[in-house]
DNA sequence: ATGTCGCTGGTTTTT
DNA sequence: CCAGCGACAT
């Protein structure tokens, strides 16, 4: 076998990409080239003639690993590719069901355009859902009623399948029930899915209706899943529906990489596989291509601590190469002060997309952003606050979508009074009373009230004035007035964009209105657009950009990988982090662990492991202490980097070296200032 | 209907 | 420190 496709495989990789028949588990180890095999066996499918491309499904977590693999397989697939390499169905697992779901809409009571709700939309819709129920709890916020009935929904817990097991006392889950049952029925009125909704929803289809099951299940000869152990339990059950005919199911994950427990990933996914699909073959990816000897002794040291695991022991052909550098800082400055120096000598030539800083926390990131702004050193922030997330341009979606959809009621709430139209609760709760009367939409109903004269005073010129607003903005698009000129007078007619300009930081947020506006002109119309951006995180490409140091989140550092590592804030309720370890301490502190595991494998050639002895916390002083995950680490690989006391104040070297009495080099050195 | 003051409560967040 | 919210005043 010297085809081009398995070229450059060991073993284990090239029987993961040619065992092409029957259910396939491949358990790949941090850097064990697992892209590669996902990518070889696409491409090996289609040129073994087993599939066409529209008959293989791969699914992925996140919107940038569907389109890096879309890229690679293209690029495997050579000249011709390009029209074969769209015709594959690769997506999310949400994507994939949005797009089967458009399809069949009206098979569940939906028109095929339904909107699709985030998080902040949710709890808008539950808050809005207590105020009529009068359903005043101090436990059950709209927040925690979206977080549980999220987790419900990921576990395939329908409004009339909560048992004790869920809630135990009978007259709360008649309430939370009830809560439950509302939700769907305003989602179903507003003809709009939460995310949990979209793969449920497919569930309820294909049980519903066989036919279309089956269809399904004949078209795809083959599926393929990445990044297995994050599946929650419905999306386990959506994969074993679809490839219930053929049984060619391949699934890759690393049971040490699980991070997402919290948001319903079940690693117990890759036990069950074995069970329900007994002819499976299990290939393990062992051998790591990523990282130097003692990175991966670090973190194999560390992950051991873990219970339970998979059988799979990492190994590299790799020199030991550096050791592991531990700093114990004096504070967050100095900490701070400290990676960034070290960044300077190691990138002496201004290469800095050679490091990374990893952070349990978005807030970690101040003082290191400060620190490197301080040293001059060009950094991008990923994971933090996302730009759809921000407030701005989720009203400027909103106002797309009222003029997209009659229906779409969230969206309509959380515009109609922004900027202030004299449209207060009273006059949007009389509104309400029309829809629910006359079974229609919120729109329609302010439309029915401006007719009929039903509001006086300043809510009738508010709602008048609005309605014109979204008819005008309508009449724009069937005027030929491309989706992203018609925004820009939407927002300026409606008085939007004076709004914000007159908010704290106007002017950043004019910034993100317009590169949401940009974002829209490159999409051929407003609906594939409306589309898009439910689904997904960014708009920006998201790659790291050239020459910058990436600041990233553990959990936004999944699958990319640096040179240089720096792992900041390793102390204890940091790392792991205290409220991981409220509810249930074992499992919270080994998913925690395995979130460490996935900061240390990141890198390639040095990993620095740093703590402070003070910082600021809600301004407070807090004297953090060593996370216990530093003494679970192999003593000897680690190198103590000392720490320093302020260095105005007369430097004194501390021996706060680690148990074991390891190394004490005292190399201190602070090019800046 | 809207503005302001003071209180509370703050992980991670692929979709 | 900070955003987000409810209570109260305007």
């Amino acid at each position: 076998m010297d085809h081009p496709t398995l070229h450059h495989l060991n073993a284990p990789q090239r029987q993961a990409v040619t065992t092409l028949d029957g259910p396939l588990m491949v358990l790949a180890g941090a850097g064990s080239g697992k892209t590669r095999v996902l990518t070889r066996r696409l491409a090996w499918i289609i040129q073994q003639q087993q599939a066409s491309p529209e008959e293989v499904l791969a699914v992925t977590f996140t919107n940038k690993a569907a389109k890096e693999m879309r890229n690679r397989v293209q690029a495997l697939l050579g000249l011709d590719a390009p029209a074969q390499a769209h015709r594959f169905w690769i997506g999310t697992f949400h994507g994939m069901s949005a797009r089967m779901l458009r399809q069949y809409a009206d098979r569940l009571g939906f028109e095929r355009d339904f909107t699709i709700l985030d998080s902040s939309d949710q709890e808008r819709l539950f808050k809005r859902l207590c105020e009529e129920l009068g359903f005043a709890d101090a436990y059950w916020t709209p927040k925690r009623l979206t977080h549980t009935i999220g987790r419900w929904k990921d576990d395939g817990i329908r409004p009339q399948d909560l048992t004790d097991r869920e809630i135990r006392k009978a007259w709360e889950r008649a309430r939370i029930q009830q809560m439950y049952e509302r939700y769907q029925q305003a989602l179903l009125q507003s003809n709009a899915m939460d995310f949990g909704d979209l793969l449920l929803h497919c569930l309820q289809l294909w049980q519903q209706e066989p036919a279309i099951l089956a269809a399904f299940q004949q078209r795809f000869r083959y599926l393929l899943v990445d990044e297995y152990q994050d599946t929650n339990h419905v999306q386990y059950r959506w994969i074993c529906a679809l490839s219930g005919l053929h049984q060619n199911l391949c699934v890759v994950g690393d049971d040490d990489q699980s991070i997402y427990s919290w948001r319903g990933a079940r690693i117990e996914n890759i036990l069950k596989f074995e069970e329900d699909f007994p002819q499976t073959k299990i290939i393990r990816l062992e051998q790591n291509y990523r990282s130097s000897g003692n990175i991966l002794k670090a973190a194999s040291g560390l992950i051991n601590h873990n219970k339970g695991r998979m059988e799979k022991q990492l190994w590299t052909e790799d020199a030991q190469g550096d050791a592991i550098h531990f700093y114990q800082a004096e504070n967050d400055e100095d900490e701070a002060r400290f990676v960034a120096s070290e960044i300077l000598t190691l990138c002496p030539a201004g290469d800095y997309q050679q490091a990374a800083i990893l952070v349990r926390t978005a807030r970690q990131t101040r003082s290191l952003e400060e620190g490197l702004m301080r040293a001059g050193i060009p950094y991008q922030v990923v994971g933090g606050l996302r730009f759809l997330d921000r407030a701005e341009v989720r009203d400027a979606l909103a106002y797309l979508r009222v003029v997209a959809s009659n229906r779409d009621d969230v969206a309509f709430e959380r515009v109609i009074n922004l900027p202030k139209r004299g449209i207060g609760p009273g006059a949007l709760q009389s509104l309400r009373e029309i829809a629910s009367q006359e079974r229609c939409s919120l729109l329609h109903a302010a439309r029915f009230a401006v007719e009929s004269n039903t509001m006086k005073g300043a809510a009738a010129k508010g709602l008048a004035a609005f309605i014109q607003l979204i008819e005008h903005a309508r009449s724009m698009l069937a005027d030929d007035i491309t989706p992203a000129e018609m925004l820009t007078k939407l927002l300026a007619l409606s008085g939007y964009r004076d709004y914000v300009r007159d908010l704290e930081k106007g002017n950043d947020r004019i910034d993100n209105l317009d590169e949401l506006r940009n974002a829209l002109a490159r999409t051929e119309s407003l609906q594939l657009f409306l589309e898009e951006v439910a689904l997904a995180t960014d708009l920006q490409d998201g790659g790291p950009v050239a020459n910058r140091v990436v600041i990233s989140t553990l959990h936004a550092a999944k699958g990319l990988e640096f040179p240089w590592v720096f792992l900041v804030g390793v102390e204890e309720d940091v790392m792991p982090h205290k409220l991981a370890l409220t509810e249930q301490p074992e499992i919270g502190l080994e998913e925690e662990r395995r979130l460490a595991y996935v900061g240390m494998t990141r890198a390639k050639q040095r990993l620095y492991l740093t703590m402070a002895r003070r910082r600021w916390l809600f301004n407070k002083p807090v004297m953090p202490i060593k996370s216990r995950f530093l003494k679970e680490l192999p003593q000897e690989i680690l190198e103590d980097r000392g720490f320093r006391v302020s260095s105005r104040r007369g430097a004194t070297g501390s021996l706060a070296g680690l148990p074991g009495g390891s190394l004490h080099h005292q190399k201190v050195r602070f090019p800046l200032r």
